[in-house]
DNA sequence: GCGGAGCTTGAACAAACGTTCAAGACCTAG
DNA sequence: CTAGGTCTTGAACGTTTGTTCAAGCTCCGC
């Protein structure tokens, strides 16, 4: 059973990083605090991630997945229900959890200085925004594309502050209006 | 002139670490790296500053300062404007540059990480939101100090996200729009 | 010019870091 | 059981990092 130890331990060593650095930032996440933390030996973390960059590299790229799922359509809602749904899922209270948008920070400031991560980063950036935009594009047909993107982005400010703003540790109700204020964006007349 | 000199050396230091912070993050800004991006010697830097943490520190609390600058009072504009005033400070072209929204995104990252920056920030949050909602009151006596506070944290919301999204290279039209929906926010009836 | 307080320097040290690698453990095919 | 590939280990190396410190410098009052 190479295959199912393999995929275990890879994944535990991602699973580490992810962990090690929404707790203690990018200063956190050194070779042997990344073994110790996902029990295993140091010398496995650059078998399965040649140098350090790649196993950030890794962590961006399975982000950007998990990010772009939020707004995946879901076949078996209206088109109305799909973009409603979308909107609140990003203020879900599992995404709203300190892990999942700390994690979200150190990743953005990461990206921030590098050039390549923030490239992998950008293009994650583009296929949400994209993602958003379809969907409103299908809720409401009627719209022209442009229209479509510049109330992608506009809602997309609004949840980049949300995000930031739970970190920050403001309270719910001013969250639960910003919800409100993006439905009205996507759904104005 | 030793007044002039400390000043002026250890100002540089602290303009080191702004420097270094906002373009490489914070596993850039090591003791010897700041010494050089100051031109001094690495041991001033230790003179000034007994250690990392406390160059960290120092830092922050300067960013405290030039934040809450953004929306003091300015005593020689009607209330209405005042506010206004400072809702537009904080998308001007000087605070939207990539240096300052760097430099605030890893300091942010960097509270996130540790519980002692974590409480430098949120006071100096606290005193943000609080000069938000002052303006508000001043500019419209008839809101209840509830409402004023909810006001000015759904338009920090809106802010944050403003400075996070610039930071993702978002087209500018979108920031313009999203300076309007603080201004119905502020001045809803 | 002398003395002393404050400022400035860079070598030196210990600890922590990323990376390499020889060695062993494990598992499967034959 | 054996051979061979894959996986796993931890010691070892060279580098970088934070911090210390003895020494020198600068400037001002006397």
């Amino acid at each position: 059973m190479n295959a199912g130890h393999q995929v275990d331990r890879q994944s535990r060593i991602l699973d580490a990083v992810l962990e090690l650095l929404s707790r203690r930032g990018i200063s956190g996440v050194n070779m042997r605090a990344v073994a110790s933390e996902a029990g295993v030996a140091l010398g496995l973390v650059n078998y399965y991630y040649a140098d350090k960059p790649s196993l950030i590299r890794a962590v961006l790229s399975r982000i950007g997945e998990s990010d772009l799922r939020l707004v995946a359509p879901d076949p078996d809602a209206l088109p109305d229900q799909q973009l409603r749904d979308a909107l609140r899922r990003v203020a879900a209270p599992e995404i709203l959890t300190t892990q999942y948008l700390s994690l979200r920070l150190h990743l953005w400031a990461l990206a921030q200085a590098d050039a390549e991560f923030a490239a992998i980063n950008d293009e994650a950036f583009d296929q949400y925004l994209d993602g958003v935009a379809a969907l409103i594009s299908n809720a409401r047909p009627e719209l022209s594309p442009e229209e479509c993107k510049n109330r992608a982005a506009d809602i997309v400010v609004v949840q980049n502050g949300m995000w930031l703003t739970s970190l920050l540790g403001i309270d719910k109700s001013s969250i639960e209006r910003s919800i409100l204020r993006t439905e009205e964006i996507a759904f104005a007349t």
